[in-house]
DNA sequence: TCAAATTTATTAATATATTAATGATTAACA
DNA sequence: TGTTAATCATTAATATATTAATAAATTTGA
């Protein structure tokens, strides 16, 4: 079972399931999904943004974040606004409200990251992040997308 | 939005995002899902696999590995046998169907996964893996699982 | 200019993830 | 020994992923 417990998906779904439920408690805790925190994250850092790049930034696939929408505009944290110039586009926005939450979650959420990167060797840190940059951009240099 | 996007986290789901969609092709030719091939892949390896180490190995959640396990069932591919000494307990065994798929499935699968090797530098490579299973280990030493 | 092709967000259908709860069984132990 | 606690697979409810299809809007090219 060495080899397929080794493999490298196999390895990136148990680091994975490793890492994120520390960080899915402090979601929950302030009522959030993580798909929902990854959407407000973006938001925080730069308000207004592109349905299809909130998709491509946050690794939503598209007809997930539309419910994913649906369900933070229902909670009152974010708002669609139709492009005047393409009224195909949509751009989502922050609420009062959801640019609020920004001061109660994030720095729990980066507590958890620091401690997170403190318990791992630096340089190991540094080559696991380099290598996995390296296999992103190989695979799309290779699998250009179609869009 | 380069702290977020180079977060561990986005790059675990950024790296899996870019190697598994090859993999999903293969296992679609055949009918299978992503975790249905998991399952198999277990069962050619060892037959005969109890209902809770399933799931460890494929870090398929027990909730969804019921379903996984229904619908292999009924594709004649897999069969659930109970436990005679202990009636909570069940096995998962590949029929006749299940493993003659083998021969057919896993050598597209090997080949796809040497390219992806080969299209990453060895040393990369190495310490890609080394660096998952570290934090794996620290994380599951700070958080022991329950059972 | 106008019909065909393309883009954009969305819906639809099915499969899986997450968390909590449940029923059946077994173990613990007073 | 009998009752309580723990275990095991499963169900339930909701959220997300995957793939294909669709409706509305825009672009393209003859």
């Amino acid at each position: 079972m060495q080899t397929f417990s080794h493999s490298l998906p196999m390895l990136l779904y148990g680091t994975l399931d490793a890492v994120m439920p520390r960080f899915r408690k402090i979601f929950k805790k302030f009522g959030l999904t993580e798909q929902q925190w990854r959407v407000l994250r973006v938001l925080w850092e730069a308000d207004g943004v592109a349905f299809q790049d909130m998709a491509d930034i946050t690794l939503i696939p598209p007809p997930s974040l539309v419910g994913v929408l649906d369900r933070l505009s229902a909670a009152g944290l974010v708002e669609r606004r139709r492009s005047e110039t393409d009224r195909r586009q949509v751009s989502i926005f922050a609420t009062d409200k959801g640019k609020a939450l920004e001061n109660d979650v994030r720095p729990e959420v980066v507590s958890a990251y620091v401690d997170l990167q403190a318990s791992i060797d630096a340089d190991t840190w540094r080559q696991l992040i380099a290598g996995m940059q390296q296999v992103i951009e190989t695979c799309q240099t290779k699998t250009p997308k179609t869009r």
